[in-house]
RNA sequence: GCCGAAGUGGCGGAACAGGCAGACGCGCACGACUCAAAAUCGUGUUCCGUAAGGAGUGAGGGUUCGAUUCCCUCCUUCGGCACCA
């Protein structure tokens, strides 16, 4: 009898072991090609949860396969360690939140120790220590210099249950809620700091030169929403400029009305004596209301007429202006002609407020429009009418420049100088300031004569104060501490105060891939050696719930670092790749509340890591995720005893015959085939089945008297290798002490595909008979066409009944269809 | 409303290029070993039917000798956006 698997006692040993030979250091080697596998960076919530599993060990399978495969790669860890949890839970317990955090920390690296991953934690990051933060404030004054970060006052989401303003992208669903604690937000007027992502929103759209998901793609394209159409300057009737942006430029002689925003600043010129009463009544009602309840699509439109009037800079015509709260002043230019033939909104308002509506475009075929008796909109193409020198021009359904009308109606804007080809995005520049205490401090300055100024980068980093008192509120204790935001102006030397607003932690994020390059590097971001070796990432793995938040803003910061001559490339990350989630067993998603949470702790102790990560990459398709099941693991556990057992059991050797071990020879390099295939296409569910199965013909084998041959011990030698990625320690120890063989598993080359040896010998063909399966002949691989034909019309003989075939369709070595 | 993804046995899933649907595993059933259980091993397991046979990849239609795969219409579920001018 052999000794039973014994995860507990192999797994701490290999790991010591690898760690002890820094067996996963990752240094630079101009004489191999690199891989920088990156996979997104944990919270240091206290504990790992099952999804991190999910996420990481796949990743780190794969690492480890392009490391076999002869890559030099790097497959980093750290913390993103600054935020809003910690900082609660200092409200609550009084315990600062950097030890709380560096406790938290020490649990995961222990944790995440026990993944058996091939972490290099020489390079590991921690965003939260003095070391990282005084860079990441670093590259916030870079940002500043170069005009990329810029102070203003706007109305801002904000928590009132986090007491912090937060970005457009951390409020989510219908009712507008804060992303991390569900609280409905509030809008605030606030002075805040921006980064300039719009300015990138064009480049951003691109994606050049990288392989990521289409799903992600089409998430920050819909986000950045680009829409193509025309600016056009109106004027009032004192001769102001009224600025609108329209995607239907061709509709400009239609426009019977004006729409501007409540808050749009030309509202107060334009008012009217008789008229200011409303509107201030209307100004007032709407910035009362919500978001929600304004930004309610079905909500019937309201406004006001303003007694004001504009000028149609194209035929001249006067038209009233109205306020109303469907026209967004964070849109656009926060005012739009309204065109009730053409649009839907501008339809039912006109309707509403018995304002004219003339038809301009006509489609072809029909009967004329007529704006007394339409009962909606026509936004279809068809010919332009009423369009003064435009009749007669065609208008087809394409948006922007593709479309004939929009094209020469916006050239001719453009001669006029009343107007161009313009473009509109939904994309806002990023709100990085929060009034909170645990994020990095925003290195600026303010004195009443100079005005804002960075801090000198020699006084880097600014420093968060440890001393500080936690409000039950969650207001920043950096407002009120005594002496840290007093400082001196560093351009006239006078008192000034520190900005006490705290940065994004996405900040942190942005650049935390060039963290990992030189941590030790205290005197530079990242060592530029390091970054010509490493950059970019070949490989990102993490959640899709980032595609439209740290996806963006990295890629931003990448690009705005480039313009500064920071870095190189225009994407930080070639390859992207998304994990699904693992669901509680009743197929919600797991959450302490409703108690389905999936501790791996408690797996690693019952299973081993190597079952739990088996099982992780076996159980669902890696980019679906799936409910967890808790029986299922037993399958993977089986499976790795099995492996054990075929190892470490006395085999006598047989006399197994030439057909068993071309058979098994056939099977090992077929598996070995498609393993590596599914390795580099990330199906990892297939790549633990496909193993199962060589188990199973390997077990076949050796009671066919198998064992002891060549070719049983080149089925053992790439069984492991196979394995190694997928389950590193019991391949390892079945390598190394079972079979002796040179350590360590992991320092192995991938192997190569005898593809003389995959070859089958022998073919089943399927005979159908109108499509429908009667028949299987064996034939020898060499058989020709008709050799396939001939069998197969003989097969099936008696379904013919005597009848001539009408077709025979003999498809490659694969399946005969003869139609009768 | 708009954009996107996904619908295959009791369950997770497989099917490289339009060519044997259900690999692999879970579960279940029966059997072997055992005083018994666990572990292990073996056999079976899409549905209807005793069987021959038939049906079958969300529904309906189309292309094709042949469709889980391609095209059209629709349904359901999930995700994102949402008065975006």
């Amino acid at each position: 009898m052999s000794k039973p698997y014994a995860p507990k006692e192999i797994e701490p040993k290999w790991q010591a072991r690898w760690e002890a030979d820094g067996l996963y250091h990752a240094d630079i080697d101009e004489s191999k090609p690199k891989h920088y596998a990156l996979t997104m960076l944990p919270y240091p919530s206290g504990d790992l949860h099952i999804g991190h599993w999910y996420a990481m060990t796949p990743s780190d399978a794969r690492a480890r396969f392009m490391r076999m495969k002869g890559y030099n790669v790097m497959f980093p860890m750290g913390f993103d360690a600054f935020g809003l949890p910690a900082e609660n839970a200092a409200i609550k317990s009084g315990i600062h939140p950097m030890v709380r955090t560096r406790q938290n920390i020490e649990r995961m690296r222990k944790q995440l120790r026990s993944m058996g991953a091939m972490f290099d934690w020489r390079r590991e990051i921690v965003s939260c220590e003095p070391d990282y933060y005084k860079w990441t404030e670093w590259f916030f004054i870079q940002l500043y210099k170069h005009g990329l970060a810029y102070r203003k006052k706007a109305p801002v989401d904000f928590c009132p249950n986090c007491n912090t303003t937060l970005a457009r992208e951390q409020v989510w669903g219908e009712d507008r809620h804060c992303e991390r604690c569900n609280t409905p937000v509030i809008k605030k007027d606030l002075e805040q700091w921006f980064f300039k992502t719009t300015q990138y929103a064009e480049e951003l759209l691109r994606y050049d030169g990288i392989d990521w998901p289409e799903r992600v793609r089409v998430l920050q394209t819909n986000w950045i929403g680009r829409s193509e159409g025309a600016s056009v300057i109106f004027k009032t009737e004192s001769g102001e400029d009224i600025e609108i942006f329209t995607t239907r430029p061709d509709t400009l002689w239609g426009a019977t009305f004006m729409v501007m925003s409540p808050e749009h600043p030309l509202v107060e010129s334009l008012t009217t004596p008789e008229q200011r009463e409303a509107v201030q009544a209307y100004q007032l009602q709407a910035a009362r209301q919500s978001d929600i309840e304004r930004e309610a699509a079905d909500k019937e439109k309201t406004g006001v007429f303003t007694g004001g009037y504009a000028i149609n800079p194209v035929n001249g015509a006067r038209i009233p202006v109205w306020i109303a709260d469907y026209v967004l002043m964070t849109y656009g230019t926060g005012a739009i002609m309204a065109v009730p033939a053409h649009d839907t909104r501008d339809f039912a308002f006109a309707r509403k407020y018995n304002l004219p509506i003339i038809p301009v475009i006509q489609p072809e075929g029909e009967a004329p429009l007529n704006g007394e008796t339409m009962t909606e909109a026509y936004t279809g193409g068809g010919v332009m009418v009423n369009s003064g020198p435009f009749n007669g021009t065609q208008v087809n359904d394409k948006k922007g420049r593709e479309n004939p009308g929009i094209l020469a109606v916006a050239q001719w804007l453009e001669q006029k100088g009343i107007g161009k080809l313009a473009v509109t995005y939904k994309l806002r520049d990023w709100l990085i300031s929060r009034q909170r205490y645990w994020g990095a401090p925003i290195p600026m300055i303010y004195c009443d004569k100079c005005g804002w100024n960075a801090v000198p980068e020699d006084q880097l980093p600014v420093l968060l104060p440890e001393d500080v008192e936690w409000r039950p509120t969650g207001e920043s204790p950096l407002k009120f501490h005594p002496t840290w935001k007093h400082t001196t102006c560093p351009v006239c030397g006078g008192p000034a105060e520190r900005e006490t607003d705290t940065m994004d932690t996405f900040m942190c994020s942005s650049w935390y891939h060039l963290g990992y390059l030189s941590p030790w590097r205290k005197d530079v971001p990242f060592d530029e050696r390091e970054y010509n070796y490493w950059m970019p990432v070949d490989t990102y793995t993490g959640g899709i719930e980032h595609a439209t938040m740290h996806l963006i803003y990295t890629r931003f910061f990448h690009k705005a670092l480039r313009d500064m001559g920071i870095t190189q490339g225009n994407e930080p990350m070639l390859q992207l790749r998304n994990q699904g989630m693992v669901l509680g067993e009743d197929g919600e998603k797991m959450s302490k509340s409703r108690g389905n949470v999936v501790a791996p702790d408690e797996l690693v102790e019952r299973y081993g890591a190597d079952t739990v990560r088996a099982y992780l990459m076996f159980f669902a398709r890696w980019d679906m995720g799936a409910p967890w099941d808790s029986q299922g693991i037993e399958g993977t556990a089986r499976w790795l005893r099995r492996v054990w057992m075929l190892f470490t059991d006395e085999n006598q050797p047989g006399t197994a015959s030439a057909e068993t071990l071309r058979h098994l020879r056939r099977k090992t390099h077929q598996t070995l085939r498609k393993v590596t295939r599914d390795f580099e296409n990330f199906e990892f569910n297939t790549i633990v089945s496909a193993l199962m199965e060589l188990l199973n013909e390997m077990y076949k084998a050796r009671e066919a008297g198998a064992a002891g041959t060549p070719a049983w011990s080149e089925a053992q030698e790439l069984y492991l290798k196979m394995m190694a990625p997928v389950t590193p320690h019991i391949a390892e120890e079945l390598w190394s002490e079972v079979l002796g063989k040179p350590y360590s598993i992991h320092l192995q080359a991938w192997p190569t595909v005898d593809e003389e040896a995959a070859k089958e010998d022998e073919i089943i063909i399927p005979v159908q008979v109108n499509g429908k399966l009667r028949e299987r002949v064996t034939l020898s691989i060499e058989a020709s066409e008709d050799d396939i034909r001939t069998a197969a019309l003989n097969a099936v003989a008696p379904y013919l009944e005597g009848r001539q075939p009408k077709k025979v369709i003999v498809v490659r070595k694969q399946l005969v269809n003869i139609v009768i």
